[in-house]
DNA sequence: ATTTACTACTATATAATACACTGTAATGAA
DNA sequence: TTCATTACAGTGTATTATATAGTAGTAAAT
């Protein structure tokens, strides 16, 4: 898979889908390349970076079948910044089929 | 706009653009901009790469009003790169959509 | 005891775009 | 005639997100 087209969305991924519940990292490695190639490299960085600037809060539950685990839990910033986001993205997705789906004559 | 987004879509954008007709490099930062922010600077490297990757040539043409206009033309190489990238493309925003798009009950 | 699955984390490299330029040609206004 | 403006092509450096390729530690199964 086309290694730039993920630049930046993984980040709205990520946002979006700890919005909907509590996730711990590894579990949100397996949800996210069940769709998209990705590797945990990739989010563990993510998601330490999205923690440090306040759009997550984090808290360890222990899990009985492995180490325990760190879940991560939005916080307010972190639904607007989600919000703000997925707007963006929206508004760009639309650029680009306007650009993309013209009648290709091929 | 996010920065993040454009990365690789832009390239796409570029060849099928191209691929419907010629475009001079002027040309292709207006229509594309009319669409998605960007800037020149960031256009001509990437007219520059495709050329010497053979998924353009090139030609000079008088204008009349301005400089000579150096216009691109998609080679049969470029045409199939347009291809597979546009398929990835629309393969990566299934994924994408699949994850964002599961009802979020906000 | 050893392997396997689960979990968290990190350093370095890669690569595309942004920003801020340089420079030329034609045109119209002063 | 000179100057400003628009059209056009191009480049060097910085930024930054992801890939790669690891380290490391726990619990359960064999």
């Amino acid at each position: 898979m086309n290694v730039q087209f993920k630049k930046g969305v993984l980040e709205l991924c990520v946002l979006v889908i700890i919005c909907r519940r509590d996730f711990y990292g590894y579990e949100l490695v397996q949800t996210i390349s069940s769709n998209i190639d990705i590797s945990e490299g990739t989010i563990y960085p993510l998601l330490r970076r999205l923690t440090k600037d306040g759009h997550f809060n984090t808290y360890i539950r222990e899990s009985g079948e492995g180490p325990p685990r760190k879940y991560y839990q939005i916080t307010e910033k972190g639904k607007e910044y989600k919000q703000a986001l997925l707007e963006e993205w929206n508004q760009f997705i639309t650029g680009v089929n306007n650009l993309i789906e013209e009648k290709d004559i091929t």
